[in-house]
Order: C-alpha cells, then structure tokens, then sequence
DNA sequence: GATGTTTCTGAAAATTTGTTCACCTGTCAA
DNA sequence: TTGACAGGTGAACAAATTTTCAGAAACATC
C-alpha cells in the first residue's frame, strides 16, 4: 500500500481521535481549523489522497460521513529462540480508551470510576458480531462471583441489553456497582452472588442496571 | 426517566444499527426514508423528542453529529428496573479486526487459520500498559491448558516478546499452532501441557514461538 | 534551469442538511 | 365539549457542507 504523507496521516490521526472522542466525524471545515489551512480544498484533497491509498472511504454528497480503515503497523522483533510473528492479516489492532473503573463483585464497595477516569487498551476480537459500542469495561474485586470463574483483578466487558433471567449483570445499587447475577423468581427479582459462602441477596425493588457482562478478561 | 414511544425507540435504534454498520450518523432525510414520513419535520419533533428524554444529544448545526446514551429502559417482572449507562466518558470503542483462526491447546491439531480469515471484534481495555500492535487474537480448541484455567472456545491474546520460564507460549510444531507452557530446564527447553492426564512433553530442539499468551478472554 | 508533482490558496457553485412556520388529525383526560 | 398533546403533512428557508474551478507556491528530479 502507498505510504501516507506526515500530513495525510496526521489528519487521519485526527479524524480518528474525533470520532473517538465525539462520536461524529469531523467536516471538512473542522479538519481546516483545524491544520490551519486557509482553504477547504486543501483538506478536500488530503481526503482524495487518503481515500485514493484505500485507507478512508468517503460517502460522496454526504456530511461528516466517512468509513475509514483500521489502523495497521508491523514490525517483527527478532528473539534467541526463532521469532516468527503472526502475518500481516493475523494483526490484531488496540487502542487506548476510557477504563470505567472498578466495580464491586463482593459486597458493596466504593466505586473507583467516581474519581478520575484512567485508561486502558483491550485487543479487538471476541465474537463474530457486531459489539454495541456504548460498552464499558470495569476492573473486577471482590470475590462472590468467584464460581461463576469471575475473580478479583478480571476485567468484564460491560454491554447494553435486556436483562434476562440468569445473565450477569452490572447494577448500581446505593450508588455502588456491583457484579450480580439476575435471578427473576416467582414475579420477583434477585441479585444473586455466585459464591457459596455469600448469603442469598434480598429481593430488590428499585434497580438501576448498567450492562450485561458478556466478557471475561483475565491477564496472565 | 421519561419513557421512549415505540416510535422514538425505533428511531433510535435505527440510528444505532446505523452508525454501527456504516460508522457515521444517519441524515434526518435518512430516517425519513427509513419510516417514510412525508415530512422532515416528523423526523425533526422525534428527534426533539429524544434529546428532551435524554437519550440522545444533538449537536446543533452540524449534520449527521450526534451523541447517543446506552440502550434505555428495561422492565422485568413488576420491578422497576432503571437503566442507566456509563457517562460519556467511559464509552469504550470497538473496531473489527482479523482474527487468526484457532490454536490447538490439546494434542496437535490442525489450524483454522490456514484458510480463510475472519473477524471479530474486541474491547478496548486490559492494563494500563501499551500493547504491542503485532498481537493478534486466537480462539483456543481442545483443553490441555484446563489447568492454567485456559478452555476450549476461550480467545487468547498473544502478543510478541522474550519468552521466558514459565511462561505459556503459542508454539509452532510441524506447522500447528499449539499453546503451551514453556519450560526451561537444565538447558533444555520443553513444552509442557497444563492438565493432570497428559502426558509430559518431549523436549523439543526446534521451536518457532509466535509469541506470549498474555489475556484470556472468555465470552459468558 | 526546466519540469512535473504535491500542496495549498481563494472564491464560488451545487448540494445536502438542519430548521422553522403554518396547519391538520387523532387520543385522552378534565 | 374542550383543551392539551403527541404525531404528522407540506412547503419553504437558512445554514452547513461538499465539490468544482483556476491558479499560485513549494519542492524534489532530471
């Protein structure tokens, strides 16, 4: 593939990072005040090229409408036993993103994400479909999810969904989020602890629930 | 929060698959289309409708630019459940990558990722750390890491770097990807499987690391 | 120095898009 | 019955945005 110009790949850099950040592209106006140009064609023909190097698609006649390639490096490291890395298609991309915090699988405890927000990378594969992407991750502590192999320092991908019997669930109860699973019984719904030596939780009335944890991470 | 009609979820659905499938915002004459309104204006008050909720953020002026909140309102049995996702901040971005194929944690396998590649999607989030972008993502078949509580259907993440003692490496042996615990010892290297009922490995003379299982991933 | 390519300027045209105004229709509760 | 309100039509307007056109400046290449 043709190598992008400094300027080519720093305003895809910045489109990028918009769209990260705002969740709408950048028009071309922005991208001008952006890189201080003093025309809108200067920029209209950096997209050209960028669209010309297949690394953005553009949607012709259309506002702040773009698709844009995933980003893409490579470089191998030798090591004392042979090295031999993965081919070009078996590169996995990462970006850095908002972490929301921790969140409490045992009893209530105070919630990290109140403060300040840090921030975390996470590889890009899990499943075939489509993720929501209004999910979060959340650092696990506590122990009472310990049988449902959910354990202290596991990070949960946290995702929007309806809530059914069975799932585990992130709740914010008392202002405190914690990993439960959801038990609908008899008209009434619990929050169970998957952990044998937790007491069975009361029924809950009023609840407010953040996500489904439908991801398990845990760090060698 | 003041419930969706059925016309404003949809409209907001729409929206989300949307902007998930195509990456940018959809034009109020998009969703015109979409539900053929006759007018823009029915579109216009929905969309009114949806920011005065709360469910979505306009940005005023410009085109196709929206900020959407998580998935609304769930109701289960009689119990008022609430929903209410992360804020802004701890939106957590996806993106659709190539996914290598599978790797044998049993005895040798044959792998997925000879043929043809698919993809799968990702979280962004692990460890404060920067990953490497030469990682790439495998699923994991047979079970011979059950120990090192890695199971069939788990993802892993490998990433390159000096392998060490002890650590669980994915191996190419006669042109199968296998994962493995690497164990330096008495100047020999061997593999060795995680599971009580397997047999010890040979040591082996030559060997192609790929690189460092360093996450596991576990969809529930 | 000549030459071609990339990058940029400046202005204007064309189109898309959000927004507003006036008015109609049914539903539901006071 | 009346009034409020969600939901819709139809047309027009204003703004935002993309796109085009002609040409200048910078810069490497021969």
């Amino acid at each position: 593939m043709e190598a992008l110009t400094k300027k080519q790949q720093a305003i895809l850099d910045y489109m990028r990072q918009h769209v990260a950040e705002l969740s709408y592209w950048p028009s071309i106006r922005d991208i001008q005040a952006k890189f201080r140009f003093a025309s809108t064609n200067a920029v209209f023909g950096h997209l050209q090229a960028l669209e010309r190097k297949g690394v953005l698609q553009r949607i012709p006649g259309a506002a702040r409408a773009y698709k844009i390639a995933p980003e893409v490096s490579v470089d191998l490291a030798e090591t004392v036993i042979r090295y031999e890395g993965p081919s070009d298609e078996q590169i996995v991309n990462f970006e850095e993103v908002k972490f929301a915090g921790a969140i409490a699988a045992g009893l209530p405890d105070y919630t990290e994400s109140s403060g300040v927000l840090s921030t975390m990378q996470v590889p890009i594969a899990a499943g075939s479909r489509r993720r929501p992407p209004e999910s979060f991750a959340l650092r696990v502590r506590g122990d009472s999810m310990i049988d449902a192999d959910i354990n202290d320092g596991d990070t949960v991908i946290i995702e929007p969904g309806q809530p059914k019997h069975g799932d585990i669930v992130a709740a914010l109860i008392d202002g405190e989020t914690t990993l439960k699973r959801l038990i609908k019984q008899g008209g009434k719904v619990f929050l169970k602890a998957e952990n044998k030596n937790y007491p069975e939780l009361r029924p809950v009335n009023e609840l407010v629930i953040q996500g489904l944890a439908k991801t398990v991470m845990r760090r060698i």
